[in-house]
DNA sequence: TTGAAAGCGCTAACAA
DNA sequence: TTGTTAGCGCTTTCAA
């Protein structure tokens, strides 16, 4: 009973392997009672469609393949789970490629991937989305895939995205409301354009609120909590000192947080801190970090629902998916104490 | 040229399909002659063999599976690096199942994804080691399996582990050594039987330094930040107060960090808190935190050559992998002040 | 609405 | 050392 295949079914249901096909893909035209029929074969021998049969003769592997450089666990993990959450229910199944983004067999691996395991269809996540090697290489494949959050070339590909600008835009915003005039910003890795934006909309909230841009109070991080380590020291040596820093991400604003700890520097009263993306270490730390919160579950979901819309064939001209970030005021960010709001 | 089979390749060398097979599965018995003229020919056109055909005519994938339920974010990807590390240049790939441990569907979405994508192999992670009813599917559908820090019926399959509860006896012993007495300890969730081999190692440890058991310092988390702020402020108004808190994870012993910060408590000055499982998290906390490091990657790399052993015959009698944990000592521990260390 | 027959591209006996 | 011949279990024309 373990090993059931069409044959079995078709013989114990009376009818012909094409006709269990037909209901087992649930296409059309089957008469009810014979769909009864074979369901109940298919039930008694509990019978299991092989994967492998299938994909081999209906060149199509029911498998996703989602492609990654090495951003946050968290980051990585709430795609996956949001990837799946959609597909799985469809009967597609996910096969996880971290890649290394710098790596000169990164091409040559995944082509190798998607021939080889005949994957239907490919999940990018930041940096790989702007990696024009790999987009080019995945058309000559004739791969559909899709990106999250891709800054580059954005006619290439459905996509998903947030509004990072605009978030980081509003968080200057709320930052100036509070009072703050000498606000720094800690910028992300190069590699990681999305997180570029981030740095223009601290940009241009300052330039429409009238307040002159520093560029001294600008550091450049790589988005770990190290780097961030070593901008923080910097920003804080600055004359004057800032009152706000407004980290591109939660790792670096950690960092600004305990530097700020280890000087004496009180958060909030004399020290606002702001990161960007509501990593768990966010509401660890203390005080509770104020943040951006990017619904990357959401993002990825829909982008596995764009993708699977597509190689479904319902081809819909280049769609793309828009979520909103939200800001998250904890207790890291507040009023300079002694100073007046605006 | 993107679509070259087996025989294309025959043809181009000159020989039969069975001889490319042999080269291409690095079979013995092919005069190097002929081996060069295949892969000359395999060069040429790209060949790359599908994996479907391969998987159909030769009973197997060259895919894992990877089955966890929802621990930290950290830890599986660390086990899905660990894990791919070892088996993506051995041709293996790797299918991603995160389970929902109590769920009524678990088993059968298990039975499917093992029999229709036709798994060759199986790894687990707590706390799915331990649940008798996957185990027991996945030895009748005869797919090797191998676990991750499993701690009940070890002799049902290859595992590795790590000397969780030594770790902790060794961590409660600093913190004796370090002068503290009444050291309180914050138990896992109940669900994840690894965790409670800390609880056993705190336990030991008082019991050999002849420190007495106080069971009033004793609360039970649930692994999570929110369950550890309910444990900690439970504790801290114990009488007399705990000098130092050791939780069975970083997540409850951050949590135990703000609870006293936001009560003025001094860390480590008036309160020691140490942690387990070195996330990301404990160095970004302040002071930082003192914890267990074990050696995920590793553990994870370890239980892939063992399941890949397994998968190739070497059908060594249940090897079984041990990895050491270390202390992590930062500056969330230290000796009482005002108080002579022991 | 159903079925028959022909592969999909490979591996696995078995021969030679 | 190499080749021949069957399938693996499905999907897909094309007929009926």
């Amino acid at each position: 009973m373990s090993k059931a295949t069409i044959d079995d079914v078709a013989a114990l249901a009376g009818v012909s392997i094409k006709t269990v096909s037909r209901v087992v893909n649930k296409e059309p035209n089957v008469r009810q009672v014979t769909r009864e029929k074979v369901l109940a074969a298919v039930a008694q021998l509990d019978y299991r469609p092989n994967a492998s049969a299938r994909s081999l003769a209906g060149n199509r592997s029911y498998v996703l393949g989602l492609l990654y450089g090495t951003p946050s666990a968290n980051y990585i993990l709430d795609v996956q789970v949001g990837v799946l959450n959609l597909c799985r229910p469809q009967g597609y199944d996910l096969l996880i490629h971290p890649c290394v983004y710098r790596d000169e067999n990164l091409v040559e691996d995944i082509v190798e991937l998607v021939r080889q395991k005949r994957i239907d269809g490919v999940i990018l996540t930041p940096p790989l989305t702007d990696h024009m090697e790999v987009l080019s290489e995945l058309e000559r494949l004739e791969v559909p895939f899709v990106r999250i959050a891709p800054t580059l070339n954005k006619e290439l590909s459905p996509y998903v995205e947030t509004n990072d600008q605009e978030a980081a835009y509003d968080m200057t915003g709320q930052l100036i409301a509070m009072g703050h005039r000498d606000i720094a910003f800690i910028t992300g890795h190069p590699d990681h354009r999305a997180v570029a934006k981030r740095f223009d909309g601290y940009q241009a909230a300052l330039k429409d609120r009238g307040i002159p841009f520093r560029p001294d109070l600008v550091e450049n991080g790589l988005n770990s909590f190290a780097s961030g380590e070593v901008c923080a020291r910097r920003l804080l040596g600055r004359q004057p000192r800032p009152t706000a820093i407004f980290a591109a991400n939660d790792d670096m604003a950690a960092a600004v947080m305990m530097v700020a700890h280890q000087q004496g520097i009180r958060i909030p009263d004399e020290l606002s801190v702001a990161g960007f993306d509501d990593t768990p270490v966010a509401y660890q730390l203390w005080p509770a970090l104020t943040t951006v919160r990017q619904p990357v579950q959401q993002m990825a979901r829909k982008a596995a629902e764009l993708l699977l819309k597509r190689l479904k064939g319902k081809d819909v001209p280049l769609p793309v998916g828009v979520l909103s970030s939200s800001l998250i005021l904890r207790d890291s960010t507040g009023p300079l104490s002694g100073v007046a709001g605006s």
